[in-house]
DNA sequence: CACACTTTTTGACAATTGTCAGCATATAGT
DNA sequence: ACTATATGCTGACAATTGTCAAAAAGTGTG
């Protein structure tokens, strides 16, 4: 964290920048330490401390080209059977869930910046997958967006709040940030209704149902579900709500295998986007991983909020199975759904 | 080259790409080949295999981020002094001219993509600069740019013409090419007239008329030149233009210390874009590098046709010396001039 | 200007990565 | 079915890259 180098200003090749240009002799002229050392008259070891530097500060950018991810087979079938712009499906790899989950995550964050444009309002919901795509986002400078947190805020026990997600996001793409200054539920409708009307908090409803972008993940509706475990939603809400063809979870809201909203007593005590606000969206980033997902996330398909789809290709090829119109069989006796 | 891969589709882990799934692990996770090996079930030296051809496919990108060279001192201080859009300076180095010249090209080459958005026609000089661009310029994919070639051929003993460049411009950017079907110079004014009227030769005009960005470098007046040396000009005619005040030439036209135009014998000759065509750009891309291009690189600035500048860090400074009105002393006595 | 303190560089060693000849496996042709 | 051929994989060795403690060089202060 020196503010500026000494000895390296000192009758040195290029005073400003020696790091820049060792980094520029090894990642784009393909020499090597021992030769980069030689030209520039030090010893390897600091050309190796220079190119570290290099990297530290961000100079060398080492990305995965996306077509790869997005134009390979399964990628293209998810496209095609699910009708979206474009799928991103990840190597699901031999790790944990933990470890795809991490994979998916940062796969997303790669993409996101090039899905986002000058002027753009992105409404980011909450989860730990979304916390995971926000820490991942490389620092860049995206002066003209508005990140929108897209639900209330919860005493979660995780770590990790709506609003620090679209901070977090925020920050890392450099743009602009409105938050959401409630909680995501309350105890009283009546409560609810009289903060929505609140000038702060409705100035704040209404630049999140202005985006023209989201990223979100789907929820599931198993017992030990997020949803359950950030207190939004009871135990028994959440039996109810599965009671009554509750198939995933979005943006807070319990949503049928078509993806409708289910109408409930959550509904009126709830402060964030309503899910009419995401649909037709220009970009729906569905953002989600692991088996326990594809339900929820074929329902959020299924209602029309999705354009863009990141998952791995193991449940990229779950998700392809289990809609498979020709045989039941199929499911059970690809291999390649489980080797994948 | 092979069409597809055998054994890696037999039982394994991701039978579609194994090479993804190794990329992704060693430059995304930052898993050694070691560690990858063993998840992977194959010996190390596979992954290097699998790397390896990651790599030659492009799936792995490795840019400098060009932050770093239109941010720092120098480039901020060619770009205040000469009121351009943006300048990329290079580290000069302590390599050849050579070297240095083909590091400028890579340079531009890395940047010209960003410069280019949907839509755009983008009109392509010549010269020797200009070829290593094109050459050294990644395969992308820029559907909807169309590139013209700015002047028309001719027959060079350096083994690159006009066409070639614009040609291979185009095929690596991945856009349409116009070229131009014309010699640069003829004999006689009448046939380059009449030429010009032809009715391909007219649209072709037409086209690269009508571009709204552009790339060039510029041209030197001394006797061994290029544009003597392509037979555009003769060893008399050169004489004769410098004799009435040219400093450089751009795109095969000579042009005074103002930037402006010299009007003379070659100009009815000559089939290619007009100079006043090149002023107002929204994209005017300089590449240009060297102590002899110091003169036209300040002479086409001041002719308002270089929105954008492409230089090493060696040359800029002596073009910020060369127009530095304080003193003269400056110019011989800074030893950074020297030492960048 | 001696002293304490920080930053940068370095040499020696450790770890990682690349190479290549030969082996194993799959495919095509008869 | 049986070779011929191509393709991919591997182990052993070579080359390159990373680490770390110590030395050198710079900075600030009494």
């Amino acid at each position: 964290m020196a503010t500026a180098t000494r000895r390296r200003t000192a009758g040195k090749v290029s005073g400003e920048s020696i790091v820049v240009e060792a980094a520029w002799m090894y990642y784009h002229d393909g020499l090597n330490q021992t030769e980069i050392a030689k030209l520039l008259q030090v010893s390897r070891a600091t050309v190796v401390n220079y190119l570290q530097e290099a990297r530290e500060r961000g100079y060398i950018r080492i990305s995965l080209a996306p077509e790869v991810f997005t134009s390979h087979q399964i990628a293209q079938d998810v496209r095609e059977r699910f009708n979206l712009q474009a799928a991103f499906v990840l190597p699901g790899g031999i790790g944990s869930e933990e470890d795809t989950l991490m994979r998916v995550a940062r796969g997303a964050a790669e993409w996101l910046p090039g899905l986002l444009s000058s002027g753009d309002r992105l409404g980011v919901a909450w989860g730990r997958t979304i916390y995971e795509v926000a820490e991942a986002v490389e620092r860049t400078a995206m002066r003209n967006v508005t990140v929108s947190q897209l639900v209330g805020s919860m005493a979660t026990p995780y770590g990790f709040t709506a609003e620090i997600c679209s901070a977090r996001m925020a920050q890392n793409l450099g743009a602009n940030c409105i938050n959401l200054h409630a909680p995501a539920v309350l105890s009283d409708p009546a409560l609810a209704q009289r903060l929505r009307d609140e000038p702060i908090i409705h100035a704040q409803l209404e630049a999140l149902s202005h985006c023209n972008k989201a990223i979100f993940a789907a929820g599931s509706c198993a017992p030990d579900s997020h949803i359950v475990g950030s207190g939004v939603a009871s135990a028994p809400d959440l039996a109810w709500y599965v009671k009554n063809g509750a198939k995933g979870v979005l943006c807070g809201r319990f949503i049928d295998s078509e993806g409708q909203p289910i109408p409930g007593a959550l509904d009126d005590r709830m402060i964030g986007v309503t899910l009419d606000k995401l649909q037709g969206l220009e970009v729906g980033l569905l953002v989600s991983d692991g088996a326990e997902k594809v339900e929820p996330m074929l329902a959020a398909i299924a209602g029309g909020y999705v354009t863009h789809l990141v998952t791995s290709n193991k449940t990229a090829q779950m998700m392809l199975d289990a809609t498979d119109s020709k045989d039941a069989d199929a499911k059970d006796a690809a291999s390649r759904g489980s080797r994948l």
